[in-house]
DNA sequence: GCGACACTTCGGCGACGGCCGCAATGTGCG
DNA sequence: CGCACATTGCGGCCGTCGCCGAAGTGTCGC
């Protein structure tokens, strides 16, 4: 009404800003958006769960994310599985989240980065494992002839046979659950393994001590035997993945 | 409820991210902020005025900035100048404003990233210069033995021969307002000259064609004549600050 | 000291928005 | 083909929040 100054520009730009911050001005949208940091592709119902309300409301707060552009959506079947919509939205959670209040939070701010870090290095997408880690066993496996890049993920003989060889078995294939699917990662941009193969995989490696999950989230550390294992089967070098973030991602 | 994913740090984080979040989703709050965002310290009344909302009303958002470490705010006599916390929260503000809805905002989006290095460089805060060319005329007048920083500002005696030399006469120092007071910049957090002789120094070099109002906002352009003016006066070398800020804030 | 002025506090009004339950839709799976 | 289940759409309730006007406090300036 009176605003002269700044003109057309601000308007547009307080259209932006306030719509954007209304979308994360609610706690369970902000509970949605926060635990999307990790990178999953969490379902509908899932989040729902998480936050604590029920199925219809968490509906209605995806929807409106996925409208402002925030969120990502991606229908499966009967499922609808969310994710933040790009990094840059990602960045901005985790900034305003570390925003202080002036007379806050003395414990556990930098946290968020940290663990941020250790997402970007291994955790587990839905049952299987993902971030860098995950992009490494895929690119390892397709560069070894064992995996095919064919409308997804597709293993070839011989990697059927390492992988029953690896597992001690087949994962069976009893739903309609292919055995190997292509799953994009937030943090990488590239694929990794996931579907019955990915999962078992994962299980195995946390059978196995090869990955301990940290805390109670979905982020994973690669112990000694990890490490171990993953050289001599796939010829990946943990530790160098782990230091090669910890240089370029600082 | 059902949250044992991310646990406590999740719900830390939430509480920050919706409580910020809460703080710009309201439009007359984010045209405060965005008002803000041109360095000035703005008075209660005239963001009230800007935003078209009732005095009380302006207040009663402002102390909740503030409380949210949002603005900062400063008493003076019976104005309350408002400004920015600190400039992450303005580039939150920036970054937040700037991101586009899925399908908007065919046009003008880049603008504030350019408006702000226009900021940057050289702006009217309130009536007199601030900005990069505001502190350096405050400092060449105090190197050459022009001005004191004693509680402020204070013009020497030669200081106030100079100012009558280039003004062609002294600003009338009718009211209570000091001929020369020091203003807090944000972009340089270094004080650059305010008070009467600023407001007349301001006038005379718009009056002159020394700068000239960039668009209708606060952002001043330098002109040859104001390069020349400058140069010879204070030997300032208004080229070389603009140069250095297109290098060093890219 | 006395008006003018900037700002704040308070009470109340109106609207927006989040929450739920219930019913409906569409998809896997036997 | 039919059940189970994930998700959605639709009222309806209730709390929150932004807005204002009026009254109060402190400062400026004569």
């Amino acid at each position: 009404m009176c605003g002269t100054d700044d003109g057309r520009v601000t308007s547009d730009s307080q259209i932006a800003l306030t719509r954007l911050a209304g979308l994360l001005a609610d706690g369970t949208r902000a509970a949605f958006c926060l635990a999307l940091l990790d990178g999953r592709a969490w379902t509908a119902g899932e989040l729902a769960r998480h936050a604590g309300v029920a199925p219809s409301t968490a509906s209605e707060h995806l929807s409106r994310l996925v409208a402002g552009g925030v969120l990502a959506e991606e229908h499966q079947g009967r499922h609808r599985y969310i994710r933040l919509a790009d990094p840059a939205v990602a960045q901005l959670i985790e900034d305003m989240a570390a925003h202080d209040p002036p007379a806050a939070s003395p414990p556990g701010t930098l946290r968020v980065a940290g663990a941020r870090r250790a997402l970007a290095f291994a955790r587990t997408c839905y049952d299987h494992i993902a971030g860098r880690l995950g992009v490494a066993i895929a690119d390892a496996l397709s560069s070894r002839g064992l995996l095919e890049r064919r409308a997804g993920f597709a293993f070839t003989e011989a990697g059927t046979a390492w992988l029953d060889d690896v597992l001690g078995g087949l994962p069976g294939v009893t739903g309609r659950r292919p055995l190997a699917r292509q799953c994009l990662d937030w943090t990488e941009r590239r694929p990794h393994l996931a579907g019955a193969a990915g999962a078992a995989l994962c299980r195995h490696a946390l059978d196995q001590g090869w990955v301990t999950r940290i805390g109670s989230g979905r982020a994973l550390a690669v112990g000694p035997a990890g490490a171990e294992a993953f050289s001599r089967l796939l010829d990946i070098d943990a530790a160098a993945l782990r230091l090669s973030l910890d240089g370029g991602g600082a």
